[in-house]
DNA sequence: GTGAAAGCGCTAACAA
DNA sequence: TTGTTAGCGCTTTCAC
C-alpha cells in the first residue's frame, strides 16, 4: 500500500479512504489512487485489515463429524450465504470427539473469527462448555441442546416426521419397533421421545427397543444384526441416522431380509440409496440446505444491527415407501 | 499480553518468549509468565501473530463443486492431517463455476494463507490460470491439468481401474459402450483414453460413444434417458462419477431397466449404494481418504523444508460385480 | 479533502 | 537472560 501512495503521489491514509470508499473523497485522488493500484496490481491486505478493524470477516463452522454426507451439504450452504454477505469461512472437523470439540472453538476464538457456528459432537461436556461461556462472538448452534446463553440454535423438528412414521408403522400392526440411535443427544432425544408418545396415545404397552451407540456405519450394522438374532426380533426397524441406515442395510441386504415383507424399514434423512432401494425405503426427511443457509442468516442477523434473533425450527417429513408393509404372520 | 507483562512484572518481549518457548529463558521467568497467564486465561491472539510472522498457519481449500459428496471425505482427510501438524483449513465452494474458481484464489491470497489446495472446475478458464499466476505461495492440484509452474499435483489413475471396466466388458462381448461424463478436465481425459486404447488395443471399430456434460445427477439422467431412448441404444453404460451414477440409475431404475441382464453397468467411485443395489454395481473405485491426505502432506512438504516433492499418482481399480453381464441376444 | 501520526497485538533485532 | 524499540500493513482520529 505505500507503494501505491507512493506511485500515486498521496499519502497512505488516501488510499485507504478510497479503498473504503469513504464519502470525502475528491474524484480526482480516487483517479489516481485506482490508477496506481491497477498499475501495481496491489491487493489490500486482510490480515492487517482485520487486526485493525478487529473484525476478521470469517466464520468458524465447528462441526462434530463431517465423515456424515449429511454435513458437507450443511457447510455447502452456509459456507455459499456466509460468502454472499462477504465472510469466508474456516472449517473444523472433531471426528466425533468432544476434546476435540472444546479444543476448536478456543482455536477459533483465537483466530478471532467474528461467530462460530456449531455442531457439537456431546451434549454435556464440560469443556466444551467451558470454551463456550468464555467466547465473546456470537454462536449459532445446530440440533443441540447446548445450555450456551446469548447462543441462537437451529433444531430440527424431528418428532414431527418421525411421530408420522411411527403412525404409519403402528397402522400397519407393528408393535415390536426397535429403533438404532446414535448418543443421546437432542436429535435422539427427540425420535425417541415421538416413538414413546405415539405407543402411549394409542395406550400401547411399551413394546418398543432402543438402540443406542454411535452414528457410524458400523454400529448401524452391529445394532441390526443383533436385533436381527434376538429370540423375538422386531417386526419394524428404524434408523435413526443415513449412516446407520447404510449399515442396518448392509446386513440387512447380506441376510436376504426383503424390506416391507419380512422387516420394515425406516431410514432417517433422504440420500440417494433409500429412492433406489429395492424395494424403496421410507425416510424421515428434513431439507438439509435449509439448515446451512438458516445457520448462515441467523449468525448474519447476529453480526448485524437484528434486535432480537430468534431460534429456527425447520420441519421434517415421513415420506411413505415399500420398505413398510403388513407385520408378516409368524 | 501487556496484562500479562504487567501482572509478571516483566517485558512483553519476555511474554512472547516464553509462550514461544525460546530457548534463552530462565525457569523463574517462566513460572512468573506462565503463573500470569494462568490467571488471566490468556489465548494469545493468533491474528496479530500472523501479520508479524507473515505467515497464518492457514491453508485455503478451494473445492470446485463440493456437492459431490466424495469432496466431503478429501477436505475432511485433509483438514485432519493440516490440523495435526498445527494447520487451520479456510474453505472455499466454487459450485462448480469457473469465474468463482479465480475470485477464491485471489480471496485466499489476500486473506495471505500459507498454501492452496486446489480442485478446480475448469482447467482452461484464463482468469483461474491468471490469479495463479501470481500467487506466491505454495499449490497442491488435485486430479487437474493446470500448467503451473511450480504447483504439486495428486493425481489419480483413472487410467487403469478404467481400462479394467472396459476390458471387463468387452470380455463380456458388448461392443456399444456409452461413457458419461462431466467436462474434459483431466479425470474425463483419461476414463475416455482409456476405453479407446482398450478398443484400439483389441483392433475393434470404434463403436463406443461420450456423452459429456456436467458431474451433476440431472445430467447423468438426462443422458442415461437419451441413450436408452436411441435406436440403437448402447447395451453397456459407464457413469464417470458418482452423481452421475445416481443420475443414471434413477432413470434405469424408474424404465425398468435390469442390469447386467437389459443393460451393463459401471459406476465411478465406490458409495454406499453401489454395494447394496439390486443388483450390485461394478464400480471404479479409489481411496478418497488418500487424496485429502496426500494433498495436505504434499502441502506440508511444500512448506517444509523438502528439497524435492514429487507429484503423487494413487491407483484406481474396478471391482466387477453384477450389474455387468453379457450381451443380451436381441 | 488530505496528510501526519498513533496504534491494532504481536515478534525479532539489538542493547544492556 | 532480559528489556527497549521498531514495525508487520492497515485504519482512523486529529490537525490543517
Amino acid at each position: 500500500m505505500r507503494e501505491v501512495a507512493q506511485l500515486a503521489g498521496v499519502a497512505m491514509s488516501s488510499v485507504s479512504r478510497v479503498l473504503s470508499s469513504h464519502p470525502d473523497v475528491s474524484p480526482a485522488m480516487q483517479a489516481r489512487v485506482l490508477a496506481a493500484v491497477a498499475e501495481l496490481g496491489y491487493q489490500p491486505d486482510l490480515l492487517a485489515q482485520s487486526l485493525r478493524r478487529q473484525e476478521t470477516m470469517t466464520i468458524g463452522f465447528a462441526v462434530g463429524d463431517i465423515s456424515n454426507p449429511l454435513f458437507a451439504e450443511i457447510v455447502a450452504a452456509a459456507e455459499t450465504r456466509l460468502r454472499a454477505a462477504g465472510y469466508s469461512m474456516l472449517l473444523t472437523n472433531s471426528e466425533a470427539s468432544p476434546e476435540l470439540d472444546a479444543a476448536h472453538i478456543r482455536l477459533l476464538a483465537q483466530r478471532r473469527v467474528d461467530g462460530i457456528i456449531l455442531s457439537v459432537s456431546d451434549e454435556q461436556n464440560a469443556d466444551t462448555l467451558a470454551a463456550l461461556e468464555r467466547l465473546d462472538v456470537p454462536v449459532v448452534i445446530l440440533d443441540r441442546d447446548v445450555p450456551v446463553p446469548g447462543a441462537v440454535n437451529v433444531f430440527t423438528d424431528h418428532r414431527r416426521g418421525m411421530r408420522e412414521a411411527v403412525a404409519h408403522l403402528l397402522d400397519l400392526g407393528h408393535r415390536e419397533i426397535a429403533m438404532i440411535n446414535g448418543p443421546p443427544i437432542h436429535p435422539v432425544k427427540e425420535r425417541r421421545a415421538a416413538l414413546e408418545a405415539c405407543y402411549a396415545e394409542r395406550g400401547l404397552p411399551q413394546t418398543y427397543r432402543f438402540v443406542d451407540g454411535s452414528f457410524a456405519v458400523d454400529f448401524g450394522a452391529r445394532a441390526a444384526g443383533e436385533l436381527l438374532s434376538l429370540p423375538e426380533p422386531p417386526t419394524a426397524i428404524i434408523a435413526g441416522g443415513n449412516q446407520l441406515m447404510i449399515g442396518s442395510l448392509k446386513v440387512l441386504h447380506a441376510r436376504g431380509v426383503v424390506l416391507g415383507r419380512d422387516v420394515s424399514f425406516v431410514g432417517c434423512d433422504d440420500i440417494p440409496i433409500s429412492e433406489l432401494y429395492e424395494p424403496p425405503i421410507a425416510v424421515v426427511r428434513r431439507d438439509t440446505a435449509a439448515i446451512g443457509t438458516s445457520a448462515a442468516e441467523l449468525m448474519l442477523a447476529l453480526l448485524g444491527d437484528a434486535e432480537t434473533v430468534e431460534d429456527v425450527v425447520l420441519p421434517s417429513e415421513f415420506v411413505a415407501r415399500a420398505s413398510c408393509g403388513p407385520v408378516p404372520r409368524s
